[in-house]
DNA sequence: GCCGTTTTCGGCCCGACTGTTTTCAGTCG
């Protein structure tokens, strides 16, 4: 069972408690477990099986967290969870999705009014039932039934990269405004999170109305949700929720700081405050009522004695002990990539040539590439047998002999079968550069057979890399059920190294982890995948999961010169 | 339900906005 099931399991049974009543620092308690169970990048399964002991040692679980994670793993599931289930609906649950509609207002409904299903919930509302009750009004009776219309967007993370385009628009157009004197990103798109729930915009601004009216206008924005004094919430066309805050100059980094977090991270600077005899807030950080700073996230920092934390690793994961360590790393950059190595062409399902390509990558300054197509089991994209591949790399080195300045590596993306088998033979594989190995198919198999084929390719002496590890697609597709911590110590033992794939959609393996690879010397490849020479574009998007991984240039191996770089390539 | 250099009980981060109120609860981030 993955990590993540086990977590959605606690969440769920957060959620059922809440509409009960319980008390909201158990809720709490079982919502850190969560979080801590999926962003661990071990087995929790392996973990309860094996030393069991050890799970009272992770954060946030405590002798009764043990058991119910046993439980879990030993029956599939919960029997306090299935109860719950029992007495209270999966659309009653689904009612906290509504925005403005909370745990108490559900409860009510539920228990005083007898709703049972969204069914019952609109034509309530529609009737005017909900109207007249005590704590209720028409206004809310509106609200849940806009509410119920977006109901299906709600509740939906946003890939980063959508979530961005639309952040970067609206934040470009504002601060070509008088009224605007500071603006920037916060929340999970500054911190890069691979899907984002909603955006945060903060602004220092001589004129918030002016500003507020800007972002009502703006041809991006559908709705206004709310609008205070500092505060404006709509929604945008595209279902996207965004805040805008207006603060003060002097309150502008402790904002930023605030409004970025992650919650987790704020927490814990906080906690550090009241050490100090300090009290935090997206104000400032101040002793009684005296502002003690605020104006940069330098600043607040600072007065913590912290140095400045990249947003992307925010998370309270491995911040502040690398900072107690004194190994804060410095996290890789974009214009520190030497080389892409994922790439396709016309001979597959790319739309380039090889020449097009090899100039696109040298026109973004890298000195090496690799031309990957796919093997032949991907007929849908017309994957290549031995005879076109030998042809296919011929081809390559033509193109090698009229182009100087970037070296361009003969590969191939080959398919790791069902059966466990590599989809060309080895002595073919032998005569690449550079073999990328995928699963593409059969990522329903156990996680013994999932396992298995993983092994096999890790051991194969030709294979120089795994390619997008988990098969998952961000939003579309769960990955494949595999025992990380087994695979990445096979990749250490063997010398196979890890891609990060950048596709927005992939961005895989993640950044929980990267984090463990790197902590195993295992070298990473960040690669674009790119089917076009636009493709090559998407570069930024691993280099983000590489940063929220802790990741430097060190570790990447693809930052190196070619000089380097053919030292890592196995002969 | 977790946790502990004020440790086995009594805390657990903090503030804005809205709607339904007449001083505040619920919701959200």
């Amino acid at each position: 069972m993955q990590n993540s099931e086990i977590a959605r399991q606690f969440e769920e049974l957060a959620d059922l408690l809440e509409i009960q009543g319980a008390n909201p620092f158990r809720l709490r308690a079982y919502r850190n477990a969560a979080r801590t169970i999926s962003g661990l990048p071990e087995s929790i399964e392996d973990i309860a099986k094996n030393t069991p002991k050890e799970l009272q040692s992770l954060p946030g679980i405590g002798k009764d967290l043990a058991e119910k994670i046993e439980t879990i793993v030993e029956s599939g599931t919960l029997p306090q969870l299935e109860t719950l289930k029992e007495e209270i609906p999966a659309d009653v649950v689904r009612m906290l999705n509504i925005p403005g509609i909370g745990p108490k207002k559900v409860a009510f409904l539920f228990s005083e009014l007898s709703i049972h299903s969204l069914d019952d919930l609109k034509a309530a509302a529609e009737q005017g039932v909900i109207a007249e009750q005590k704590g209720f009004g028409k206004k809310t009776a509106q609200i849940i039934l806009e509410g119920l219309e977006h109901l299906s967007q709600a509740g939906n993370r946003v890939r980063l990269a959508d979530a961005k385009a639309q952040s970067d628009e609206i934040i470009h157009d504002l601060q070509t405004l008088d009224s605007v004197q500071q603006i920037s990103e916060a929340g999970s798109c500054r911190r890069r999170k691979e899907t984002v729930g909603d955006l945060d915009i903060l602004i220092t601004s001589n004129a918030p109305g002016a500003v507020m009216d800007a972002l009502a206008n703006h041809p991006l924005v559908n709705t206004v949700l709310a609008r205070g004094e500092t505060k404006q919430r709509v929604r945008l066309n595209s279902g996207l929720e965004m805040d805008l805050r207006v603060v003060s100059e002097e309150s502008y980094g402790a904002a930023l700081l605030y409004f970025t977090g992650s919650k987790e991270h704020n927490i814990v600077l906080r906690r550090r405050s009241q050490e100090r005899g300090l009290k935090l807030n997206e104000y400032g950080l101040f002793r009684k009522d005296k502002l003690v700073s605020g104006k940069t996230e330098e600043d607040v920092y600072q007065t913590l004695d912290l140095p400045w934390i990249p947003p992307e690793i925010r998370e309270n994961r491995m911040e502040f002990t690398a900072v107690e360590e004194n190994k804060l790393p410095e996290l890789i950059e974009l214009k520190q990539i030497r080389g892409d190595l994922h790439m396709h062409t016309t001979a597959t399902d790319g739309t380039a040539s090889i020449l097009e390509m090899a100039e696109g990558a040298k026109a973004k300054g890298y000195q090496y590439i690799a031309i990957t197509d796919h093997s032949k089991r991907v007929t849908m994209a017309n994957g290549l047998d031995a005879k076109r591949l030998r042809a296919h790399w011929k081809a390559i080195e033509k193109v090698q002999s009229k182009i100087s300045g970037i070296q361009i590596l003969k590969g191939i993306e080959c398919d790791i079968l069902e059966d466990g088998s590599m989809d060309l033979p080895d002595d073919v594989l032998s005569e690449a550069d550079w073999v990328i190995a995928v699963l593409h198919y059969g990522l329903k198999q156990s996680q013994e057979q999932i396992n298995q084929r993983l092994l096999n390719a890790i051991q194969n002496p030709h294979v120089s890399i795994l390619g997008h590890l988990s098969g998952r697609l961000i939003g579309k597709r769960p990955s494949a059920d595999l025992n990380y911590s087994e695979i990445l110590k096979a990749c250490a033992d063997h010398g196979t190294m890890l891609e990060i794939n950048a596709h927005p959609m992939r961005l895989d393996i993640d950044d929980i982890h990267a984090a463990k690879a790197k902590e195993l010397g295992i070298p990473i490849v960040i690669n674009t995948d790119a089917h076009s020479v636009k493709g090559l574009d998407v570069m930024q998007y691993g280099v983000y999961q590489a940063r929220r991984a802790g990741l430097s240039k060190k570790d990447v191996a693809n930052t190196k010169t070619w000089k380097q770089f053919q030292k890592l390539l196995k002969k």
